[in-house]
DNA sequence: CTTGACCTTCCTACAGTGGCAAGGTTCATC
DNA sequence: GATGAACCTTGCCACTGTAGGAAGGTCAAG
């Protein structure tokens, strides 16, 4: 739209706010996640200035940082949603957090015990291949192999 | 493009051939999916009747379920790509389907670690949860502090 | 006023899987 | 030979999460 050439952002520094570039550095979330996670509604709309660039408070930086650690713990981004509401939430219950840990628990469990067997599965397969420079390969024979007779 | 109304569907089946529907039932690969692995080029691309059907040999579908066992162990379809031209070269070094394997394996240990290590620290901060009614939350808490000094 | 760093939007891609829609084909049955 | 069910076709959208690039606008400083 229209430009403007006033010193917005050099301002908004002064206000402690901060560009997405600079929310992006001291929150640990790339510039382009925070977009896709504005656009996907997981955290409000940034203010803008009139050139159209995202501003951030300081508490804004602090919800970013909030996400990129549960995402570190594995949290989808519709549990995130459920744990920003939660905290944002001064009259929330402790037992709802603990709900959505709980629940999270135990899908990476399933996770971990899925990968655990397809680990093991192989490992034995790799165990007695020769791994030489004949074609011969167990691996390969229990990928073709019709499935057992369910 | 013209029709036909030849019963193609119906001799191809005398002659041992397959539909897309009646090789995802023996495959147990979705139509979606098979379809999905030949644009992706994992398959060649499959033979069609005069009114545009895609027909299977029964080798075809043999792949099929070489690609669904695979991909039951984790393999990306990349890998895939890899494990079915071994497979289909006779004079294949079973060290380079091993190597595969090994890779593999070595990609699974790393995901199941950091799921376990996500588990931990997740399970941790649950068992200082009171989860009742009350606010006070140390996976909130947790989640909202400062990353350590770096 | 120019320059370079930074910002904007929009499109692409990856890996997989699933769903729906609008239309064509096959084939058995009236 | 028309009808209808079952199946097929392509194409688009959704999900989850991350990343890259292009084309263009903005800002601050020299």
């Amino acid at each position: 739209m229209s430009a403007k050439s006033l010193p917005e952002l050099a301002a908004a520094k002064q206000q402690g706010l901060y560009s997405i570039g600079r929310a992006a550095e001291v929150s640990g979330v790339t510039p382009k996640m925070i977009r896709h996670y504005e656009s996907h509604g997981l955290i409000p709309k940034a203010a803008r200035t009139l050139g159209d660039y995202r501003v951030y408070k300081e508490s804004e930086v602090h919800a970013l940082r909030f996400i990129r650690r549960a995402r570190g713990l594995g949290f989808s981004m519709n549990e995130i949603s459920g744990l920003l509401s939660l905290w944002r939430n001064q009259r929330r219950a402790s037992a709802e957090v603990k709900r959505l840990a709980t629940r999270h628990i135990t899908e990476l469990d399933a996770k971990i015990e899925e990968l655990r067997s397809m680990r093991a599965a192989l490992a034995d397969l790799a165990l007695n291949c020769h791994g030489d420079d004949r074609p011969e390969c167990p691996i390969l024979d229990d990928l073709s192999r019709l499935p057992p007779v369910e």
